[in-house]
DNA sequence: CTACAACCTGTAGCGACTACAGGAGCAAGG
DNA sequence: CCTTGCTCCTGTAGTCGCTACAGGTTGTAG
């Protein structure tokens, strides 16, 4: 099987095959004689893996060593655990802050009466708090964005 | 007050404001003698404006229309309205991918029973639908064995 | 024979930053 | 005076996970 049918098998990029390939994520593939590449059936189950994970969000580096895990049955799947388990603590702070976030922009777009800006609630909703006739410059220092 | 106080003020980083000045989101500011950059209080206004959009998720190009929007009071609100209510659309949808995400990370990593790899339900769940020692995978998309 | 598809390599671009090299200016302390 | 240390300067390159293109070769169908 060559590039163009892996990726209509596995529904990955053509392009992005070959920068898994040349980031280490798929192994170097057998060549023809006229240098086009040849997957096997295993290398489409391990794309098909990898795309999975990125489709649940895990970032290249996680899904390598889930990927070397998978390649050892009898190994401990601890930091497999550990990984989801990240990974879902990630998605739901994700979904936490967008919750959030979904509030303060229906608001926003409820609030708006569609009438002239300077009454509208959205631009309003994302100034700073306004210096209202008195000035705080005292500069309170702290926090910075991580 | 110069570009690290800007930067206290609003929590924002230096070298992001030294870039949304490259990239025009914020206007070139004027310079003392020294050719260190000199900020008033309108253009921390206007960068916690920045921050706020970016942290609800808004994209540099919306928030330049948004940006341009607040210049002109007298405008209508209407693209103000519009770009909020995408952005709103655009927050659901995540937090529905997120949340379809969020179940099946959770059952990968409720039914590890954290032993080894073989048995792992992580590892197993990111797996493709696998053969399972069937003879003849012919069916895929004109493969031929390798 | 010609057209066209599929492949090849290598490089550059995206968005929104972030980091670093290598230098300048300035205040306080010795 | 000189050093130390801080903030600032410019310019460039790196991050992540792709995606797009240029410019070439090979294979196949009509």
């Amino acid at each position: 099987m060559q590039i163009g049918d892996l990726s209509r098998q596995t529904g990955v990029n053509i392009e992005t095959i070959r920068y898994y390939e040349r980031i280490g994520v798929l192994p170097k593939p057998a060549r023809q004689p006229n240098r086009r590449r040849t997957y096997s059936p295993a290398d489409a189950e391990r794309l098909g893996f990898i795309r999975h994970a990125r489709e649940l969000g895990f970032d290249l580096p996680s899904i390598r060593i889930l990927l070397a895990l998978q390649e050892r049955p009898e190994a401990s799947c601890e930091d497999a655990s550990r990984i989801a388990q990240e990974q879902l603590e990630a998605v739901e702070s994700r979904i936490a802050r967008l919750l959030l976030l979904q509030d303060e922009l229906a608001r926003m777009v409820s609030e708006c009466r569609r009438g002239r800006v300077s009454e509208c609630r959205v631009i309003e909703a994302l100034a700073p708090a306004r210096p209202t006739a008195r000035s705080d410059p005292s500069g309170r220092a702290g926090t910075t964005a991580p």
